[in-house]
DNA sequence: ATAAGTTAAATTGTCGACAATCTATTGGTT
DNA sequence: AACCAATAGATTGTCGACAATTTAACTTAT
């Protein structure tokens, strides 16, 4: 069912993209602690691979803001702070809500009905209380709707940038699955905006269910700190 | 009068910053035409450096979706098309609508003075007809507004990231100032909204005005393909 | 003559070593 | 004791050479 997840399935080619796919996934999943030092040395000793490759592979991760380069000095894992929270959440209701409106305009009948087949097997799954996939199913859904605004740009900046970002959030915040019932609801409204073709009302909607998104997590952000 | 313009005066401290100014610069301004092939070789000769500073900047380049990168095969630089120019803008009219959005709500009362006095000036060259500057001045006028959101995400995004591509767009298609006393007039309002701290017209007002600009440069396009 | 297979040239990817810069420790001075 | 200067150590930045892959040219067979 959940299939279609191959979405980022991006495939390494390169020793160095394998470098930065793993150095990535161990920060996201907070193996390598935020705010740590990344050293160039080091890294690569523990990859076995050189150290230009780690280098390139820093940089990468430098231009998806998940570390920050200082010339000279070196590279740090950022530090999760509830400002760079709200920011990221700021940024991510913008440019999702235009690839809602997008998606609205572009997405062919066959992703649209796809996206509401998607919503239906969900649909059984919150009834039946079979929980288990749910951040799985959330990814895909947001997903669709940025493919499905069919700008290349748009896709880049949250695929191969913002969506990491968010992940360390939620990962590094140990929220596992938190407001499924509600947020089923506001995907549901907005699939039937994109059905019936409605820009203006998919954008609203996807922009108010970041915000309420955002409050959630920022909730829980109080506690844990 | 434009001092404040030293917003992206990046000072380059090592010498693939050096290199990554330079080729970007020659792309954009076409010297290096768009489509072409990147050779890293050609460009260590060229530039005097080693081919791992050029790398470095070619990576860099491909971050800001300047040129696009292959494995194994090698960059080139990205083709212009209106719909490379209708994605771009697209996505600059959400995230500066986010951005007058959150100046509205973040800029200081200093700021937003500055902001008013800024118009001000430009106003008096409008009426006297001195447009030299036009260009610079809409620059200013969008980088403050964008420094004043005071997200840092969408700030990298626009500086680092879009901007050029903007830029690489208006100057290869020879558009030196277009729609001066309109856009002017569209400033205005945005600034008014700002001052009045209304996050929501703001945001539209930036919104409708990239629309316009938006046209207006598509209009272009069309009579230079 | 066209198409497929093979080989050669050129380009990119990776590596280890050297140079330049920063950080921390040490020693000296007020 | 606090502050500044100099030095030693470690880390990053840059380089040229080698390895792997792709592209092109050339050969050969149908």
């Amino acid at each position: 069912m959940w299939a279609k997840m191959e979405f980022f399935q991006e495939q390494a080619v390169t020793s160095s993209d394998k470098a930065f796919f793993r150095l990535r996934k161990e920060i996201v999943e907070g193996v390598i602690p935020s705010g740590s030092k990344l050293s160039e040395t080091e890294l690569s000793t523990k990859y076995q691979v050189s150290r230009a490759v780690v280098r390139e592979a820093i940089n990468r991760l430098e231009a998806c803001n998940i570390v920050e380069r200082r010339a000279n000095v070196g590279a740090r894992v950022v530090s999760l702070s509830p400002e760079g929270l709200a920011e990221l959440y700021q940024v991510r209701e913008a440019l999702e809500g235009m690839a809602a409106r997008l998606a609205a305009l572009h997405m062919s009948a066959e992703e649209v009905a796809d996206l509401n087949a998607l919503l239906n097997s969900q649909s059984h799954e919150v009834k039946s209380a079979e929980l288990y996939y749910q951040e799985a199913g959330d990814l895909d859904f947001h997903y669709r709707i940025i493919l499905g605004s069919k700008n290349s740009h748009l896709i880049s900046m949250l695929v191969n940038g913002l969506y990491h970002l968010v992940r360390m959030y939620r990962v590094q915040l140990g929220m596992a699955g938190p407001r499924v019932t509600s947020a089923f609801d506001e995907h549901k409204h907005i699939v039937q905006a994109i059905s019936n073709r409605d820009p203006e009302l998919a954008e609203m909607l996807m922009r108010r269910h970041i915000t309420y998104s955002k409050n959630n997590i920022e909730a829980k952000l109080q506690n844990s700190l």
